[in-house]
RNA sequence: GUGGAUGUAGCUCAGUUGGUAAGAGCGCAGGAUUGUGGAUCCUGAGGCCGAGGGUUCGAAUCCCUUCAUCCACCCCA
């Protein structure tokens, strides 16, 4: 094999594949629940949605975009998440003249130039939902527990919600400064949070390095300086939230990567994946339409990784796989001819079937209707031509009982 | 982008100091059973030993390069 499939990129086969649909399936069930719609948009846009919206300073912008020049000479970049497209979308169709706020949600493929690593991709699926067009907490908690709904529906148990606000406009520089103070006056911090206390301060808090934690155990803490709009709009999000009966640690050195989050931000986090154990994670946008659209609309919304979520799916793989409920095995070949009309007939009555194509012995026959977890076997040989009647067989059971052909559909819709 | 580990049959893996070493199990195909699956037994197909180059009389084995995978860092979903 010389040709593969790009580094980072995977094929989803079967019946990995039925994992996939069952995950997709039950995520539209939720948002039908909470009446999220659906939004589709393109998987690629300018260059500059991203650079403007995610920040020029950020890592993805910086290094991860897999960006190129189309025929035309316009920069064009592969989606690298879903919120920057869908605010564009929301503008651009000017959705802000209906209802607010619109619920959305979306799936689909995100592309990031990076290593790959346990539960990471260069192509990687999103699921996501966006609330565009309310400042109420309510909003933000409606979007937590709607995640947390939906991993809880598939199973997941051993997770953890993480919380933090991180201001404002009105409040963060104050806090900014204060930080910057703080961090100017220590000389142990690792050289990659000294090239971050000019760039991107707030980067500081969340660096894993242990010593540079601890040296931050002593940093003023942002919930100290926020506004009495923010303090009271976070303490609102946490009521939500215990109302709900949701448990949550509150982190005060929780940032995300990304420059449009303000106020509320959070991750879910697994116990049982690597280092790379984000679940789904997201916030409050409140300044990104400013900054793509020039519109003060409020937003709010969090994207969950597919494939990390079906490596905590694995193991229940089998349940996800749906059995074939006939299979049609036939001796010689006119029993073989016929089979093509009476497989038509069964399978318009809504039971799936299948059979043999290469014209083997009845037992090869039997052995693939055995490994395809067939439910039923009918054989068509002459003596059931002759008879007008096929022999249905139990593969569970091995029963066999003989049934008319013209009450064969009847019999088999019944039975299953 | 940085560091470490690993690439041998469809899958999981053996392969000794470089010298009859291209192997096993599972899976697949056929048969024992020509009209009956699962168990058992028999037979068979399937490999450029990741790729390229080098050292050597001789390379799956040693060296270099490259590609890929896994893990960690960075960062995130």
């Amino acid at each position: 094999m010389s040709i593969k499939a790009p580094r980072g990129t995977k094929d989803i086969l079967p019946p990995e594949s039925a994992k996939w649909s069952y995950m997709e399936k039950k995520a539209r069930e939720i948002c039908r629940r909470y009446n999220y719609l659906e939004i589709k948009t393109p998987i690629f846009e300018h260059t500059e949605l991203f650079a403007r919206g995610i920040g020029e300073g950020t890592d993805i912008v910086q290094k991860e975009m897999y960006s190129f020049t189309d025929r035309g000479g316009r920069s064009i970049t592969l989606r690298p998440e879903g919120t920057a497209p869908v605010v564009r979308s929301f503008l651009e169709q000017k959705l802000y003249g209906q209802a607010l706020p619109k619920k959305f949600f979306y799936f689909g493929p995100m592309f990031r130039y990076e290593r790959p690593q346990a539960g990471r991709y260069r192509q990687f699926h999103q699921f996501g939902v966006e609330v565009i067009g309310s400042d109420e907490p309510a909003v933000d908690v409606e979007t937590i527990i709607l995640g947390i709904d939906f991993i809880e529906e598939l199973g997941l148990k051993d997770f953890f919600v993480e919380i933090n606000s991180i201001g404002c406009p009105k409040c963060r520089p104050r806090y900014l400064d204060k930080l910057k103070n703080y961090l100017e006056g220590q000389e142990d911090f690792c050289s990659n949070c000294q090239n971050r206390i000019d760039t991107n301060p707030l980067r500081v808090l969340d660096c894993k390095n242990p010593d540079c934690q601890e040296l931050l155990k002593q940093a003023p803490k942002i919930n100290d300086f926020l506004c009495a709009e923010c303090a009271s709009n976070f303490s609102q999000v946490k009521e939500g939230l215990d109302y709900l009966g949701l448990s949550y640690r509150e982190d005060p050195t929780l940032v995300r990567g990304l420059d449009y989050y303000t106020n509320t931000v959070f991750e879910v986090k697994s116990n049982d994946l690597g280092a790379q154990d984000a679940i789904f994670s997201g916030g409050r946008y409140n300044g990104l339409l400013k900054e793509i659209g020039d519109r003060d609309i409020p937003a709010t919304g969090f994207a969950l990784g597919l494939e990390r979520l079906e490596l905590l799916l694995k193991e229940e793989a089998a349940n996800f796989g749906s059995d074939l409920e006939v299979y049609i095995t036939t001796i010689g070949e006119e029993a073989e001819a016929f089979s093509i009309s009476l497989l038509r007939q069964i399978r318009a009555a809504g039971i799936s079937a299948d059979r043999d194509y290469g014209g083997r012995s009845i037992g090869s026959q039997m052995k693939d209707a055995d490994r395809k977890n067939a439910n039923y076997c009918l054989i068509i040989g002459s003596d059931e031509l002759k008879s007008q009647a096929a022999t249905v067989r139990n593969m569970q059971t091995g029963d066999e009982e003989e049934v008319a052909l013209k009450e064969i559909t009847n019999y088999l819709t019944k039975s299953l």
